[in-house]
DNA sequence: AGACTTTTAAATGTCAGACAAATAAAAAGT
DNA sequence: ACTTTTTATTTGTCTGACATTTAAAAGTCT
């Protein structure tokens, strides 16, 4: 592992490339320990805050995660699903929150996504899944509920949903899509008969995976996305004009 | 913003969640200027140093920019779809290929996926897109070409056919699903009867995109897909005869 | 007065050395 | 043989310093 002197980047930034090359070239292996930060210092030829500070960044992406005392030190990281899962909802929801992306171009994509979900779903879905998209039907029922309550359940039954394809990859796919729309969904104030509308075609969905019909689930979800999309937009109208 | 002196977790992790948290929720807004390393450390009570591992944290997953000179310091940055790529293909590829997961779930959460572009690629597509898939088929097409710059280019047509779709967010999505097997796919051994059959099936995909007809593209990748998996198997049974 | 040059101040980048705290292995004691 | 103590190693944190970059302020010349 070599660093570039003629390079203008931080030296821990350069350092933190060298190992992320490695670790994903396949060079150290998940568990392998990294030398201390001594002697990566003298590796380096730089101080150890320097080193410290690239071993820092790598934390920050879960590629290592360190230990401490005799024989600690930083270990390549076996990058879990959970860890997966938090990144992709970071990145994605600061996309989406940061480059004024239309609600429209989100829910088209998100929406498509989940549709690739659904013939697989159909086919796989277990009881546990079945069981959490009618739960949450259920929470999401009840009068009373916050606008943000109401929202954190449609999130929970579209993972539900995603999950219920039963591919892992899929599902950590999915979770950016589906997570990063709640702040724009946030947004929206929803009424007692939108709530209901959106809540009937859930139970769609959920009939139609429960009866093993992806066609049918992929037609109501379009359903779904159109009622979303026409909901947002009153909403927006009605912003605009009261400013 | 606080941190909990309660915590086990390091400061410059502590830091780090403080200063996301609030870049998330909306209280840094873009290009907004942090205080400086100094005031930092003052305000949460700790030495330099360890304001600084925060901030390379943070600069890690692209949500600071830092500046140097009198006006310099670390700024709020607008999160790009370049770099939520690269991120995006570094965690799905490290996951990929860290988690043991196999071709089969691997190749069907990315052709689920791409099939749920097609429907939008059909309908939008443009002179560009298609001219890049029909350039990457010729390329593909060349006799002589090394595997891996088969794969390359099998990972721009289908990057083409992803972006042809007109979703930069689906697009962003996807990417991580489709460079991500890129690894994988490298391992297999592309016999010329394969490419061909290979190249066969990007001609009739591109062809139905051309002619706008989603179904027909949708059910040739859905035989790509199946070609990608009987020779990823023909592969393996090879290798491990092999053993 | 205006244009150019020099100085200065502020900020990050880097370094050196030190101590604290955690941890496991080795040594000592019972 | 078991428990306790010591010790060595490693990360976590702090202090203080200097280098480098950058833009604004001050100064100088025409």
């Amino acid at each position: 592992m070599k660093i570039d002197p003629k390079s203008t980047a931080d030296l821990s930034a350069q350092i933190a490339g060298a190992i992320r090359d490695a670790i994903m070239q396949g060079d150290l292996i998940v568990d392998e320990r990294l030398p201390s930060e001594a002697e990566l210092a003298d590796q380096f030829a730089v101080s150890r805050p320097t080193v410290r500070e690239a071993l820092k960044r790598l934390a920050a992406q879960s590629l290592i995660r360190t230990q401490r005392g005799a024989t600690g030190g930083a270990f390549v990281n076996r990058l879990s699903y959970p860890d997966a899962y938090a990144q992709q909802i970071t990145t994605s929801t600061l996309l989406l929150s940061m480059n004024a992306i239309s609600f429209e171009t989100a829910c088209e994509a998100r929406y498509a996504m989940e549709r690739a979900c659904v013939p697989l779903a159909a086919q796989r879905r277990s009881r546990d899944h079945l069981a959490t998209m009618r739960a949450e039907i259920h929470r999401q029922s009840q009068s009373g509920l916050t606008d943000e309550a109401f929202c954190a359940s449609d999130v929970a039954f579209h993972r539900a949903l995603v999950d219920g394809a039963g591919n892992p990859v899929l599902s950590y796919q999915l979770v950016g899509a589906v997570e990063a729309m709640q702040p724009l969904m946030n947004m929206i104030t929803f009424t007692a008969r939108s709530r209901d509308a959106i809540v009937a075609l859930h139970v769609a969905i959920a009939d139609a995976i429960d009866e093993r019909d992806g066609v049918a689930a992929s037609e109501r979800l379009s359903a779904l996305e159109a009622e979303t999309l026409k909901l947002a937009h009153s909403v927006f109208v009605l912003r605009s004009a009261g400013q």
